[in-house]
DNA sequence: TTTAAATTGTTTATGTGTCAAACAGTGTGC
DNA sequence: GCACACTGTTTGACACATAAACAATTTAAA
């Protein structure tokens, strides 16, 4: 990289020096881009990225309730309660009746429910793939794995 | 790491794997961590993320229109109005009139924007890097490396 | 030169998502 | 038994992205 161009952008001239060097403005475009590519995929299945990570939750975790699902993808609850119902109108995820607490519901994946997510992970991973050319396998777990540790690291303040 | 809990939230027991493996998934938890801290930076200062991102810009290149802005930082021109308008409403940045194109204007900074930008931007960084104690030098200029090649990447589809 | 097309800043409407508060029903602990 | 906490749910407020339309202006085509 020359002396001219250091810190500019190549296609538009523009220098965003202030901005590049913000990991979490850079973590931001990134995710950008990447949420283009996830949501196409998703949509390419009739789903939402949201709705993704619903069933990739409870595929893993049968029998977890509402609240523990919403906890465990750092959203708010009260937004379970349409996510749901339309995972539910789609005839792929079920609420159960707890049997020790009735307030709250076991949720579980219908047989379908099980083999349309089977089939929209591999679709996402596919995609994804498609568009990660430019990162070796040690480049993405590397990735993977710094990133673990900001999450990580936000927990504990 | 031991068989029993891989894949598997030290916390809460929850079985993450199939999200957790997606660089989409833990980018965008990755960006609200990260996102707190920036935005608490940024409130410190009275000022939201969004403008912080227009200030950058314009202090490093001054001149530009509101639609050069908005296309560097991706985001709709549309919105560029009201956030320009509280820009000036602080006194930190002004429209002038181009003087070839009278359809546009050019966006410079007030000499108290430009202090008060350089203010920002020690804070945002010193905020950022009190929390970033869990990454080395080589470690943060890796993932920023990484990070714009996933924004580059996308740009050519 | 005249005319059609594109661009600028702007407003408006629409959807979407987040957030806080409240609620009835149910569980827990003193 | 009683106060308190938790469940799913609804509601309203607020921000934010998206699209469409507009007048003024510039550019390109004829």
């Amino acid at each position: 990289m020359t002396d001219t161009d250091m810190n500019t952008d190549a296609h538009n001239g523009i220098d965003y020096s202030m901005l590049q060097s913000r990991i979490g403005y850079m973590l931001r475009r990134a995710q950008m881009a990447y949420f283009d590519i996830f949501a196409e995929a998703c949509a390419k299945e009739g789903i939402t990225p949201g709705l993704f990570g619903i069933l990739a939750i409870v595929y893993r975790n049968p029998g977890l309730t509402q609240t523990a699902v919403s906890s465990a993808l750092d959203v708010d609850r009260s937004a379970m309660v349409a996510a749901i119902d339309k995972l539910e109108e789609m005839e792929v995820m079920e609420r159960r009746k707890s049997q020790n607490d009735r307030r709250s519901y076991a949720l579980y994946l219908t047989d379908k429910g099980k083999a349309f997510t089977d089939r929209l992970n591999r679709t996402v991973i596919e995609r994804e793939s498609d568009f990660e050319h430019f990162l070796n396998e040690d480049d993405r777990e590397w990735l993977l794995k710094i990133l673990d540790r900001i999450v990580q690291a936000k927990k504990g303040n």
